[in-house]
RNA sequence: GGCGCUAUCGUCUAACGGUUAGGACAGAGCCCUCUCAAGGCUUAAAUACGAGUUCGAUUCUCGUUAGCGCUACCA
């Protein structure tokens, strides 16, 4: 039975790289009829917050992805401790008495001048006697693993994704299990936990690669076949540097797709394309298309950069992934997932008057925000104040103006307000003014709109109705008058 | 510093030794058109460097360089 899980730590908002190393297990689960667990790693009690785990349920409801069992590393404790003992028993750890280093945040020891520590002979070689008698007395310690390097040379485990991999033991430093609290490190409580939860693929970032051969050993301590590994490539920013929520900020957070109005289909279908091909040159996929043909196979092995800067906060290509779904949307639903966003922008929202206005405005929008600034003039009383002179039509003058809208007013006054009705009043407005119908739409255009940037004239006047159009054009005669 | 991983257009990627190195986004141009979009067409743009193996290397091997990761009683 394929079991997979995704284990973060509450330590910051949920972000992108995590959610695609989430989709990634949740595909390969769903592709294989295979089991999805959600685990929270919060073994670090100091940073874990209850805002980061919010934010992790937050953003992955948004994203419609669920999960068929639910663990909470904390609860489980006793385990991690008494597996972690076990090994300790067995002699494949030691204690070590060595007081932990007071650590002040500036003066870690310079990576260069550090050196490779491996470990403290005089613990790692501690009689029994001495260490049991220690340990009774009650003297802090913390649990080493006794990393085999006489016994043989090196650890060597296959990725499905990275392939064969080989680590000499002589450079495995014996790392801690249980630390002086008590409490079991991320390494002993993600084995003991993956063991025990039956995992049969530990899917994960690649940052965790070189931690694997740990993993191994502590697996073959607990006499536990390891799971199969699956790393992924990391999720780089363009300046190079790792994807981290401090550094970048809300960029990489979920929520903030979410809040700019990204559909969680696109931002999932945008996510997959990062790190991963489907190898044919299909870049739009619906969910069940993902599941249908995602692989481990298809996964890449060189870290791929999200193209985003201060300015651009979202990746070109992810705009247009979203861009493209909210094109191919029933009208019905788009109308409904954007009423938040106009809700949110200050507009008095009307389910039926969104829906009029969804038609006119979907291939003009690539984020659900836009529908502030792409839509605002049907929801506005009073157009904010725009320079007349937009009111001049091309090689016109304002004369032409003057006259356009005189027209229009006459036209709009009586004029069928349907789409057909609308396009040959105006037409003939402009055959009998002699100008061309561009010169005759553009003033009514910025008159109605504000601006010169707008969804087609006719169908926006129906929608707008004949009050509101009569009484904007009124305003923008005299404005142009005022002009003069 | 040690160890590990990686290296194809600006970005995401395709090409399991033989291709004019393909697609997409972004860019440029043209067409369509009542503006803006959308759409169509065209265009520019890459195998990090150096050896080796081979009849033939983007592809295999080695080296160099660069980037990233790990090197905590963080995860």
């Amino acid at each position: 039975m394929l079991r997979v899980r995704f284990a973060p730590s509450p330590t910051g908002y949920l972000h992108i790289g995590s959610a695609r190393t989430f989709i990634f297990n949740w595909l390969y689960a769903r592709h294989t009829g295979g089991t999805m667990i959600l685990r929270i790693d919060d073994t670090d009690v100091e940073r874990n917050t209850q805002t980061s785990l919010d934010s992790i349920f937050e953003g992955l409801k948004w994203l419609d992805l669920n999960w068929d069992e639910f663990y909470r590393q904390s609860e489980r404790g006793d385990l991690h401790r008494k597996l972690a003992n076990e090994i300790l028993a067995k002699g494949l750890a030691y204690r070590d008495f060595t007081p932990m280093v007071a650590e002040a945040e500036g003066d870690t020891t310079p990576d260069a001048t550090r050196g490779t520590w491996l470990f403290n002979a005089e613990m790692r070689d501690l009689p029994q006697e001495e260490s049991d008698r220690r340990a009774a007395a009650g003297e802090p310690f913390v649990v080493r693993y006794r990393v085999p390097r006489e016994s043989r040379t090196d650890v060597t485990f296959v990725d499905e994704v990275y392939g064969p991999q080989s680590k000499a033991t002589a450079d495995i430093e014996d790392f801690a299990l249980l630390r002086s609290s008590g409490a079991p490190t991320y390494h002993m409580a993600s084995c003991a936990d993956d063991a025990d939860l039956r995992i049969s693929h530990i899917i994960r970032g690649q940052d965790h690669l070189t931690n694997t051969f740990k993993h191994v050993l502590i697996f073959e301590a607990l006499g536990a076949e390891a799971p199969k590994f699956a790393h992924l490539p990391l999720l780089i920013a363009p300046d190079g540097a790792k994807l981290s929520k401090r550094k970048h900020g809300p960029v990489v957070s979920v929520t903030t797709y979410r809040d700019a109005g990204f559909l969680p289909q696109a931002f999932v279908n945008f996510v997959c394309l990062l790190g991963w091909s489907p190898k044919d040159d299909r870049e739009i996929l619906t969910r069940q298309q993902l599941i249908d043909i995602f692989t481990l196979e298809g996964v890449n092995r060189s870290n791929a950069t999200i193209n985003f800067s201060e300015a651009d906060p979202f990746d070109p290509k992810a705009m247009w992934v979203n861009a493209e779904n909210l094109r191919t949307m029933p009208l019905d639903d788009l109308a409904t997932v954007l009423a938040p966003y106009a809700q949110a922008a200050g507009f008095h929202v009307d389910a039926a008057r969104l829906r009029q206005i969804a038609p006119l405005i979907q291939e003009r929008i690539k984020l659900l925000r836009d529908v502030a600034t792409v839509a605002d003039f049907f929801f506005v009383d009073e157009l904010p104040p725009y320079d007349p002179a937009e009111l001049i039509p091309q090689k016109g003058d304002s004369a032409m103006a003057h006259a356009v809208l005189e027209r229009a007013a006459e036209i709009l006054a009586t004029a069928e307000f349907s789409h057909d009705g609308l396009d040959g009043a105006l037409r003939g407005g402009a055959e009998s003014l002699k100008i061309k119908a561009g010169q005759m739409f553009q003033p009514i255009r910025v008159a109605v709109c504000g601006r010169k940037n707008a969804p087609p004239l006719f169908e926006t006047l129906e929608v707008l109705g004949r009050e509101v159009c009569l009484k904007r054009i009124a305003v923008a005669r005299e404005m142009l008058k005022e002009a003069a």
